[in-house]
Order: C-alpha cells, then structure tokens, then sequence
DNA sequence: GGATATACCTACATCGCTGTATGTAAAGTA
DNA sequence: TACTTTACATACAGCGATGTAGGTATATCC
C-alpha cells in the first residue's frame, strides 16, 4: 500500500482517535474492539497497531487529549490572595458549566470517563488521574473556603469543610445528571443558577 | 454429582450473586468471566447456566435485587398533602444518605451501575430502569417544590426547577463522590449537613 | 419404590479478539 | 539513484470466553 505522507498520517491518526471517540461513548470501552474502530476509520487494525501500542494506550491519547472540568476549575481559582474568594469561585464555576456545555468533545470523552468505562487493572490510570485531579481540586477549595471563614465571607451556617463538600458534590451532580441524561436541561443556565443559589447562602450573614 | 436440596440450590445462587457481586465490583463488569464467579462460588460454569440464561440475566438478578436511592428517596416522599414538604424531603434526604451510609451490599451494587459497567447494548436495561426512577424522581420532587412554592414555604430566591435541579444535583453529587473515593468522608454526618444548608437556603425569606 | 425432574459437573465446539510477523509501496535521505 | 525508513495492509497463531450437549447422582413425587 502507498506511504502517505507526515501530513497524512497524523490527519490518519486524528481520524483513529475520532472514531474511537464515537464508538467508545456510543457503545463502551470494553465492548468497542479495535477492528471496528479500524473499519470507523476507513483503516485496518494494522494502522492502529501503528500509532498506538495497544487499546489502552489508545484510551489514554484520548482523554490526555482533553482537560478536565475539575483541572479546569482549580487552574482558575488557584489565582491566590483575592479579595473575594466565594465571589471568584462563583464566577470560574458558573464559566466551567458555560465551557463544558459549549465544547462537544470534551462531553463526550468525559462521559466515556463516567460512564463508559469500567476501571479494570489497566484502565485505572485513568481513573487515577481524576483523583489526582479531585485531590488538588480538593486541597484548593478548602484553603479557599478556609480564607473566606477567615475573613468572615463565610456564613456561620456552613462550616468550611461542609461548604467546600456542598459545592464539589453540587458541581458533580450538574455533570453527571446532565451527561448521564442526553443534555435534558440547561446546564449553562439552570446550572449556573444552582451555583449562585447556593454561593448566595454562603454569604448569607 | 449429588443433588442438593432445595434450600441448598438457593443457597448456590445467592453464592454466585454474592460472588458476581464482589467481582464485578473489584474488576469490573466485562472484564469478570462467568469462569472466575463460578471459582468464587465454589462451582462449575454449569451452574451459573443452571441458575442463569447469562452474564447479562445474572447482572440484572443482581441490580433487581436491591433498591436504588431515588426509588428510596421517591417512595418516602411521596406521601402527599403534608404541612411541611421541605422538611418532610429534608428528613427523608438525610435518612436515605444514612441508610445508604450503612448498607454495603447496595453501596457495591450502586458502586457497578455507576461506575463498573459500561453500559453497551444489552445492559442498557439497567441504564433504562435508572432512567425510569429519576423520571419519577424528579416528577415528585417537581410537584413537591411546587406545592412549597404555593404555600410560601420556598424562598423567592429558588424558583422551583432550579431549586429541584440544585437538590437532585447534591445529592447525586454526593453519592457519586463518596462511592468513587472509597468512602473518604463522612456521607451521613457531613452530607447530612450539606443537605440541611441547602433546606435553609430554600426556607430563607 | 420406580419414574422423573432437579441440580449440578464435564467435555467440547466455536468464535471473536488480540498481538505479532511479514509484506509493500511510497516518502525521505545522502 | 540507491538505500532506508515510514505508514500502513495482510496473514496467521493463539487464547480466552461463551454456549451447549451429555452425563450423573440425588431429591421429590406418585
């Protein structure tokens, strides 16, 4: 068969990890084989074989691919030494439901990570990874909410520790119910309004 | 080999749903063989397809067996005409999170619909019955909110839809946390109290 | 107490999927 | 231009899992 060139190949393995993609959140990782991606692809199994080491190494291009929402949310927080703290995390989450919402492949490649991929032995890096990033997440809203508490932002009604579990299990509510079922509400709007209900009781003096 | 008793095929069965239970839960859905549940049982594949057509009639025994958290959460609340059905929810929230808390074998259970099995063609079922008891779920929930909002019970702040969505989306944020993180904080105490600040949101005038 | 259904176990046949080894034509390189 | 490397395709070998057919010994029923 003709060599193609640089140029091609990568457009050939962009067009292997897109088909991945679909057939991965249509039908589940485990019952996805690498001969129906290759025939999704208009390629052979041998051209997989190529660009990546196995299924595994395949999975893991696909969502080292695409960032986090939690990543996301902790990148923008971090930002220390705010005046308003609550204020800021508001804001970066309400921005997080509006670029989740707005951004297709990353729904996708999140809900394979939720919900279409059981974490046997091999898979469990990937699911390693979002601890890692719930970790940082974590460390980082607690000092916030820490500083907020501090400064007396916080109401006396939510110990921090309580706050801070309040809003990542409300975040993740939002993502999971929306992925889960087919986008049947406004996460960008109704979400957003979740969040600032609940922001609001924690200014609540 | 001999014939068991009647009490003791049972006996069988619950030990190859008890045995699914654990390895599905531990390795994953697709990736445990009707070969290592039949060893953990102490058994033969043939009785497994004595007791079962399939891998997909015993996941099903297995899912039908237990009851999920929002049938739970549905059944108590339903109870209609109430003077205070924010607080009848909150009450009822609280107590599912510490029935949940104390009930292993549906904390594995929920654990594999959640997070173990990807959901391809023939286990969609079980992805359907789930949709099914949120449908129901949120039907109730959107009468109940809707009653309090009637009654002047709910805070103007929390127009009904948002508010049902914020409740739905905390507590579903804090199953899916605590089970995925081995259970790393609290859920009855500390998501109890995530619960009862946001009911005081919804109350506040 | 004999017939029959039950509750398994054993053995086999099959099949899909994986991984690898080999082939090959074009692209790059000196 | 000769050689090498790249980017695949093709072919093959092997395994693990499934489903089923057939055997067997014991309960159960009449």
């Amino acid at each position: 068969m003709a060599r193609s060139t640089k140029a091609a190949a990568e457009k050939t393995r962009r067009r292997i990890l897109d088909a991945a993609e679909q057939l991965f959140y249509a039908n589940g990782v485990a019952q996805t084989s690498l001969e129906q991606i290759a025939e999704a692809a208009g390629v052979t199994r041998g051209a997989i074989y190529w660009h990546f080491a196995d299924k595994v190494a395949l999975f893991r291009a696909l969502y080292e691919g695409v960032r986090l929402p939690q990543e996301d949310l902790v990148e923008q927080a971090a930002t220390g030494g705010n005046p308003d703290p609550l204020g800021l995390l508001e804001q970066v989450a309400c921005d997080c439901l509006k670029t989740l919402a707005a951004d297709q492949q990353r729904q996708r490649v999140f809900a394979i990570l939720l919900f279409r991929c059981d974490y046997l032995g091999e898979m469990a890096e990937a699911l390693a990874r979002q601890n890692e990033a719930d970790a940082t997440m974590h460390a980082n809203l607690t000092r916030l909410f820490a500083m907020a508490e501090r400064d007396g932002l916080l109401s006396p009604r939510w110990p921090p520790a309580v706050a801070e579990r309040a809003f990542t299990a409300m975040m993740r509510g939002l993502w999971v119910d929306w992925l889960r079922y087919e986008r049947n509400f406004d996460l960008a709007g109704v979400g957003s309004d979740c969040v600032k209900g609940l922001f609001q009781s924690f200014r609540a003096r």
